[in-house]
DNA sequence: CGCCGTACCGTACGTCATACGGAGTTGGCG
DNA sequence: CGCCAACTCCGTATGACGTACGGTACGGCG
């Protein structure tokens, strides 16, 4: 059943637009475009209408130019995304590893992936595909992840399991908020707005009787904050966790330096 | 920019539809298809081929009948969306979190999501806008999930956000592996494939004096296993985090958890 | 100078969700 | 019983989408 898409997934062409190798031709007119200039025109368009409204024919129409024309800079659609992805990752700024504590790197580079996708919540739908790819920021931001675990005397696997779980509970937090937003821009309903005109229906179908802990949160109102407003607090905690790994593999650190901290807020 | 969209997003209804409150028509022709019988169809195409490959022409080819008269029946795509979700997550059983510790029933929990995920790639696709919604077996597993954390000391706050927790790990950790598939399959390549063929290009790109910690993970071979081959790791790690919170809630937990506490409620 | 590789892009194709309206069907009421 | 409103089914059409194809005009190199 293997689909053969003509000559579409070409990983040489693909690495090569990520990381700027290829040189232009020597024939033939002038270029009047640049695969930077489309992918700002492109990521202005998901920034803006979100990525449901970035389409082929948007970014030429920004860019002015025929929506063919793109095709001369770029494989496809698909190929355009990777590259907006590993271009907005450059973003932030990379948390210096050296001089800082394992703890806190790792808490900057979660919340820098967290401020990222506030700034452009399409990250979130294209981080899975992304990672696979390997474009250079990509590439640097997982150096960087790995450097703060580096020297902590685990392994090689856990360093991978120890960035992953971080990553991961960052993507899926971030999503969830991002998401509810998402669905509010394109069905121009609202979050509130269509909380509000649920409200009554759930309070008829949700029983306390028989959802017991449910309705005890909702009614303590716990449901009423943004959705990611765990965010530091669940990071916390992941963090405490990677802390009971780290201690028992160096099993005598001199001197223990932070209680399990409690102090949220 | 309130782009109007029609009667679309219409609360009422898809509550109706989710929680199978609404009734039949009693005039007009009797009706041959149901709710469950087009869920079903779509269940299986999103099994089959992606969610990708999930059209409403396809959905109505597969039941023999003619594309528009789904929508006798269900108000469109998203909608179909959302009962798929609320339906597939209905499969896997609840674990009874009476006589279970909170670790045990959490961990079950996650591992149950991590398997529906398996048997059902599509839906990390979904996760966010599907909790959003709250059909009967969203908002059961919500409410069996928040009792699992139900009688620990924990305000209602902390009670959601470590649950919330949980969740977002499980989704962020399965997405990746699960992405990774769905590549695989939509492109025709192949996971092995377009490894094998990009390593000798990515080989040249990542140098290791540029990425020293990344290649030396990379020489272990860390990057060889499953994408989500840490996920009872990591899972151990978020429940050791949750542990330092319930501890210092609880601060004199007498002795071992076998200890049986008195059943509340 | 002229050739040919290249940039640009108009047009076209196949796909999608879904709006609209007509034809056929049925149950409840008069 | 007979009628008609309410309903199901669905053919057709619209406007999006990604992108294949081929024409035209350009310009560096032989």
């Amino acid at each position: 059943m293997a689909r053969e898409k003509s000559g579409r997934a070409d990983p040489a062409r693909t690495l090569a637009l990520l990381w700027r190798t290829g040189e232009g031709p020597t024939r033939g007119p002038k270029q009047g475009l640049t695969v930077d200039r489309i992918v700002r025109a492109a990521v202005e368009i998901a920034d803006a209408d979100g990525i449901g409204a970035l389409s082929m024919r948007a970014v030429a129409e920004r860019l002015g130019v025929g929506t063919m024309s793109l095709y001369t800079y770029v494989p496809g659609k698909a190929e355009l995304l990777h590259v907006m992805f590993d271009t907005v990752l450059g973003e932030s700024a990379l948390p210096d590893a050296a001089g800082l504590d394992w703890r806190t790197a790792l808490e900057r580079h979660a919340r820098a992936d967290h401020a990222l996708a506030q700034r452009h919540p399409w990250v979130v739908q294209l981080w899975g595909p992304g990672l696979l790819l390997m474009g250079p920021r990509v590439t640097a931001r997982a150096d960087s992840a790995l450097r703060t675990v580096a020297d902590l005397g685990l392994t090689e696997a856990e360093m991978t399991h120890v960035v992953g779980l971080v990553d991961a509970y960052v993507r899926g937090i971030t999503q969830v908020a991002v998401d509810v937003n998402r669905d509010a821009v394109t069905s121009g309903v609202g979050y509130e707005d269509w909380w509000a005109e649920s409200t009554p229906y759930l309070e008829r179908l949700i029983q306390p009787a028989r959802f017991p802990t449910l309705t005890r949160v909702w009614a303590a109102g716990s449901y009423e904050e943004a959705p990611d407003a765990g965010f530091e607090f669940g990071l916390g905690l992941v963090l405490d966790g990677i802390e009971t790994l780290i201690r028992s593999r160096r099993p005598a650190p001199a001197v223990a330096p932070a209680q399990s901290p409690a102090p949220q807020e």
